[in-house]
DNA sequence: ACTGTGTCCGGGCGCAACTT
DNA sequence: AAGTTGCGCCCGGACACAGT
């Protein structure tokens, strides 16, 4: 099987990765720096010449070009089939169809649908397909209930004693969360999910490779053109919307908006572009304790935290609730992440330290001085703006030095 | 009584460092 | 080189509680 479709690896990947777009990859503020990759000069590989033209190209190429031969492990990654099946749905229909016609055999192609019905059942939904390849027993018990998915179902106890369902729709459309009212009929709630899922597919259509501030403006569209589609106006399903920002960094979860009402698209929207605008003065990313520090150091992301934490207190108290509550609550998020913030910088603390060793007592003086304490990270925030002896000798003067550089 | 909102949780994916 | 591990990001779902 997996012979059959080894054969559409090397020369046919490089015409096959410019033909399918894909979420992030072009996205610039996206840095890629791995195994063999190199950001230079558009998505070029290090373990050869191959020049891609979006991270989706070079990593079908490190996949399948720079696989190993005798590797017999059917992880995510090293399953051809599962690997290729998953770069297809990043495609259109359309670019789909004509990648499969032009670039597969027709041996190819019936060995990648036997492939596809033998794992995925012939499930409508992707993502449960996908989920079911890789822990079988483990989510069969939603897949016994897919006809629910994206609807809430909400028992309530009535005056009366008896006890009535409610259904609520909800979605995810990039970092918006979507819901709907409540509503007493099932089949009510799965033409309100239809409609979230519109939304979602035409955002998630329109967001390919696009910066963050711009998705605010093809959420908005999105929500009027798909409304006008199906004729129903956000306010007759109750559309109401809340953003989210990464920030488990820094909180261990996610910030949010306040919910907003479709009405008050723009507020919602002005809300998320302040959060974005101070979440995205750093990296925002795939990435580890190792990794971390690659791309910004310790004390720019503290002051990006600095200013993410001001614009949600911002946000939120313009919405009327108690600044001082949200900000024991931030408090309270940070004071839970500080330990693991701080075996990110002492991770990345000795993996400069191996890597430099010209700065090799600098560096261990200040592990030293400041790993024992998670006053460390504390004090971070004190050092932004002031230029530290510590921030200079690891980072250099704009905070932007990176292990490639070393 | 009914509805809207925020919080919490769990699971999957992808990446990169680490270990064997 | 291959396999393992850890972690951030993303997503969906459940639930409690406050507001109307």
């Amino acid at each position: 099987m997996s012979a059959d479709l080894r054969g559409i690896e090397g020369s046919r990947h490089e015409e096959m990765s410019r033909m399918i777009p894909v979420a992030q990859a072009s996205t610039p503020q996206r840095k890629t720096l791995g195994r063999g990759i190199k950001r230079r000069s558009a998505f070029r590989c290090g373990l050869c010449s191959f020049a891609g033209d979006s991270q989706l190209s070079l990593s079908m190429h490190m996949t399948q070009v720079h696989r190993p031969c005798n590797s017999k492990v059917a992880t995510r990654s090293r399953c051809i089939e599962a690997e290729l099946y998953r770069r297809l749905r990043l495609a259109s229909p359309e670019q789909r169809k004509e990648l499969l016609l032009r670039h597969l055999s027709q041996a190819q192609r019936a060995a990648l649908e036997r492939w596809i019905l033998a794992n995925n059942k012939g499930n409508g939904e992707m993502k449960d397909a996908r989920r079911r390849l890789l822990k079988p027993c483990a989510k069969m018990a939603k897949l016994r209930h897919r006809r629910n998915a994206g609807i809430t179902r909400r028992c309530r106890r009535l005056a009366s004693g008896n006890t009535a369902f409610f259904y609520v729709a909800h979605a995810s459309a990039g970092p918006f969360r979507l819901c709907t009212k409540s509503v007493r009929d099932f089949g009510v709630a799965v033409r309100h999910r239809r409609l979230l899922q519109a939304i979602k597919q035409e955002v998630s259509a329109k967001a390919h490779g696009c910066m963050p501030e711009h998705l605010s403006q093809i959420f908005a569209r999105a929500v009027q053109e798909v409304s006008a589609r199906v004729r129903q106006t956000p306010r007759d399903v109750g559309l109401s919307f809340a953003a989210t920002v990464p920030a488990k960094y820094w909180i261990g979860r996610e910030l949010h908006t306040p919910r907003y009402s479709a009405e008050r698209m723009e507020a919602g929207l002005a809300a998320f572009r302040a959060l974005c605008r101070a979440r995205d003065q750093v990296y925002r990313g795939r990435s580890n304790r190792y990794s971390l520090y690659m791309f910004s150091s310790p004390m720019e992301m503290e002051a990006a935290w600095t200013q993410l934490r001001e614009e949600y207190l911002r946000i939120w108290s313009e919405a009327g609730w108690d600044r001082k509550e949200l900000q024991a609550r931030l408090s309270r998020w940070e004071a839970c992440r500080l330990p693991s913030r701080r075996s990110a910088v002492l991770a990345s603390t000795r993996r400069l330290r191996d890597a430099s060793p010209q700065s090799e007592a600098q560096l261990e003086e200040a592990e030293v001085k400041h790993a024992p304490s998670d006053s460390l990270l504390v004090s971070w925030g004190r050092l932004v703006g002031k230029k530290s002896r510590f921030s200079a000798q690891l980072w250099g003067p704009r905070g932007s030095r990176r292990l490639a550089d070393i």
